[in-house]
DNA sequence: GATGAATGAGGGTTCATTCAT
DNA sequence: TATGAATGAACCCTCATTCAT
């Protein structure tokens, strides 16, 4: 195989590893996700697993810091110089589609916090400034009348815990409204009733 | 010592040993819940703590059923006839005060769904049918125009999303809004917040 | 079984396993002993060591100071007030017979030194203060013309590795002088020797 | 490269490994010791290590071989026959300098004597043959009135003792005299010490 | 000649649990 | 009621080595 081959195949197993620590990180936590487990995730031995990552906790940092920038790329590039209702739109759509559609990633999140967010601590900084900028453009919306009065980083919390809450309690919320899988939840109905929650409750009086 | 107080004195240090329990499992989910860190959490010996419990299966259930106990419990008795409004202020208002108080069982309890709620799901069907119940006055308001129409069970989701939420993720809040500690977080004000965001958001339009 | 029967046999096997170590520790090294190998010569499973030990770091460094203790106490009370040959006499016929009996003390001592003694290395201050309180006293004699000029130290250094050798190499020297066994090495016969070496050698001319 | 060039390149890797193994086997003995860790010390990758070796064990044996034929060799030709005082003076100064240079090398020499010296057994015949035409040599001086009566093989033991001890327990000696490393270790110095001990301690009286 | 991949064995340690008293 | 002892399984990880290019 050639240098290149090498490195393309190490990379595809890398991703899968990847995938797979996430999967059980989200359904154990750190603590309570194993080696072994993973492993059989991504369908290899656990000494092939350990040939390839340098240790657990190593490989847990390195999927949250993928998570970040996973999120941090997720949300780039939309455009909030149009007003409240085509942001938030687009915005709770694209959470939604991607929540769904990777429900693990969101999990091993909200686990990585639950638990102190002791690695996550390290990461996040760029997160708040991004918060407290998006915060500052909210206000703009109250100044000039768009929206009512609110405060604007409590309301992104919300609309992180509206989607995000979809991740966590999937499972709950197919029992809820007897579905028979997850699958059959519906990113864009779930966007509209958010959108439609959100926008309403955010009307100027 | 009498019967009654070695009783009494049995069901003190039981209770001692679920709050730790469920500390444990909050952190660190199932598995990585150790009976080890719950006799620690519990100030007691490993010894001690297997001497008072059967299993660690059996403990996680027990404490899984006393939250939903507890949950069923604290929305007991709330008067929806009066209309939205006082419903659900004293709604958001009894959980977010229970959930900061207490944000391990919240967080114990979205772990256990994380994972799929392989115990929770022979719990939880009195829960479904309360939804249901609640899902018909909600139903009742939208036809008396009360609310504007609606999924009733979204609703309530929803409303369990805002508030889980600040439990789950206190760590994220508290460094957002730049706060020093989790007791700074003020149920009240995020009561009003979240009552204020799902009130206009339900409005008739 | 009474608690001070217990605690008795606890001391007991914790002996046992400190032997254990020691010969292990001394026949490999730190990294190269094995706690499976500890557990055998102690005759006991390696489960069982592991609930008594709490780390193979641990009964090292315990080990290490049962030794410097066992040291100081053998040297404990030799009269060196009535000049050089008694107090030699004794001293070299005390570590002989001590180090033929338990050639694994000294090897597991020299063993921590030859690895650059990072555990002994917080432990020996004391022995250094003995050391120069030693070298005041033959100072002493040789200003009182009982023995000729010599460097105090390095006579302590020399008289110990003239007696340190016959734990380390007590094999080779077995080899050479076509012995059967170590159990034939004779501490008086080597106690002469190396006393008649060192008192010849420091001889006033 | 032609085929001499090759084989130079070859010897010198050789070498370096082999310098590599010595210092990993001084330190932590043939079980602690790991290929990994030699593989560093030679500044190579481990895979590569294995391809210039055949085994861990055979590395070890060839190494001990080596340290054999050196200390042959480092004894060659010195002149017995001028009597005792220039034969010491020439042999502990050769074998200090020597030490003091390479103290892996006797340390490693001594990690395998401590621990039942399994593969050295199979090497050391000539060395004791060599032990014991040079406790002829000895006998004769006694013979010839130039020294005092003594065992002959102790003798060379006890100078062996002396000089190795300057290697294996360089620390502590470093320690007791307050140097501040290893290089400040005087061969010459110490060469004095041990021959005016030593020659003194066979003086005929 | 050299290097990435892979593997079975074993390393030290923690786990939940049972036993004995 | 309570606690020390003990144990088999599993934990994460490193080991020396072999295979395939």
């Amino acid at each position: 195989m050639s240098r290149v081959d090498l490195a393309e195949k190490r990379d595809e197993i890398l991703q899968t590893i990847r995938d797979a620590a996430i999967a059980e990180f989200a359904a154990h936590g750190f603590s309570g996700a194993s080696t072994q487990g993973i492993a059989a995730r991504a369908a290899i031995t656990k000494n092939r697993l350990h040939y390839y990552i340098t240790s657990k906790d190593d490989l847990y940092a390195d999927a949250l810091r993928y998570i970040v920038a996973l999120w941090d790329e997720m949300f780039h590039g939309i455009d909030m110089t149009q007003g409240p209702e085509p942001f938030l739109r687009e915005y709770i759509s694209r959470k939604l589609h991607h929540v769904l559609a990777h429900p693990e990633i969101a999990r091993m999140f909200t686990a990585e916090i639950m638990r102190g967010a002791p690695v996550l601590q390290g990461l996040w900084q760029p997160a708040r400034e991004a918060t407290l900028r998006a915060a500052q453009v909210v206000e703009g919306w109250v100044e000039a009348g768009l929206i009512r009065p609110i405060d604007p980083i409590l309301l992104q919390m919300h609309i992180w815990a509206l989607t995000q809450h979809h991740a966590l309690h999937s499972v709950e919320t197919v029992f809820m409204l007897g579905l028979s899988n997850e699958a059959e939840l519906d990113p864009d109905r779930l966007t509209e009733e958010i959108v439609a929650l959100v926008l309403n409750g955010l009307r100027p009086q």
